[in-house]
DNA sequence: CTTGACTCCGTACTGCGGTACAGGGTGTAG
DNA sequence: CTACACCCTGTACCGCAGTACGGAGTCAAG
C-alpha cells in the first residue's frame, strides 16, 4: 500500500465516481500515474490534485473540454497565466450577466406575489 | 394571411427552429391554437408571447420541465391565487439561491484574475 | 483454496435540449 | 399545370456528463 491509490480510492477519496474517473480518462483529462502488472491503475499524488482541479473548475461552471483547455495551458507553457485570465474574465463577464438577469427575475417574481396578496391578477406574469 | 403564423413563420421570428417548436409541443409546453385543414399549424398573437416567455425563462437557467411548470400557474391560475402564490415564492427561493450561487463563482473567479495578476505563475492556478 | 470485493474493458443506456432525416401532402407563383 | 417552397408525422440521431452492465481477471482474508 506503500503509495498510489486504486480507482476505487481514487474515487471514494474525490467523492466520484469509479466510472466517472474512467471517463475522465477516456477524454484525456486524468490518466492513471501508471498501472500494476494486473492492468490495475495506480494513481499518484499528482493526479489526486488534478481531480481535485477538475472538480473545483467544474464547480466554477466549466465544462469538462473547458477544464482540458485549463489543463493543457498547464502543460504547454510556464507563461500562459494571461490565457487564463482572459479566459476567465470571459466567464466572469457570463456569469454577471446571469446575475443581474436573475435578479430582475426575483424581483419580477416578488411582484407577483404581491399581486397575488391584493387578489387582483390572473394572467400578467411578467416574466 | 390575415391573423396567425405558420410554424416556419413563427420559427423565424422566435430565432429558433422549426423542430424545436415541435418539440415543445411535444413537452406540451407550446401548441398552437389551431390548425388548418390541412393540418398546419396556427399560431396567433398569444403563442408568440408564450415562447417568448419560453426563450427568457430559458436563458435565465430554467429547465424546460421548470417552465412548464411556471406556465401552468399561468393557466391555473384563474382561481387558486394561494397555490400560485405558493408555487411562486418556491421558484422564488430558487432564483434566490442561484443567484447566491453565481455571486460565489463570480468572487471565485474575481479571486482568480487577481491571483493571475499577482503573477504567481501557472503552476499555482488556484482554481 | 475458496470467497467476495475489487478491477479490467467494451458497450449500451440515461436525461436534457434539441437536430436531422424520410416519405409523404399542401400552397402558390409563373 | 408544373415547380418549388413549405408543411405534416414519425423515428433516429447529436453532444454532454455521466451511469450501468456483462463477462472476465485479480487480490486479500479466512
Amino acid at each position: 500500500m506503500g503509495s498510489g491509490l486504486t480507482i476505487g480510492q481514487l474515487a471514494k477519496q474525490g467523492g466520484v465516481n469509479v466510472e466517472t474517473l474512467r471517463y475522465y480518462e477516456r477524454l484525456h483529462l486524468l490518466a492513471p500515474a501508471t498501472r500494476k502488472a494486473s492492468g490495475y491503475r495506480i494513481y499518484g499524488p499528482t493526479e489526486c490534485h488534478r481531480l481535485q482541479f477538475i472538480k473545483n473548475a467544474q464547480a466554477l461552471g466549466f465544462t469538462l473540454h473547458e477544464v482540458a483547455e485549463f489543463l493543457n495551458l498547464r502543460v504547454e507553457s510556464t507563461r500562459t497565466c494571461g490565457d487564463v485570465k482572459r479566459k476567465t474574465q470571459g466567464k466572469l463577464a457570463q456569469v454577471e450577466k446571469k446575475i443581474e438577469d436573475l435578479q430582475a427575475l426575483a424581483h419580477s417574481l416578488r411582484t407577483l406575489i404581491r399581486s397575488c396578496e391584493a387578489e387582483k391578477m390572473t394572467d400578467h406574469c411578467p416574466i
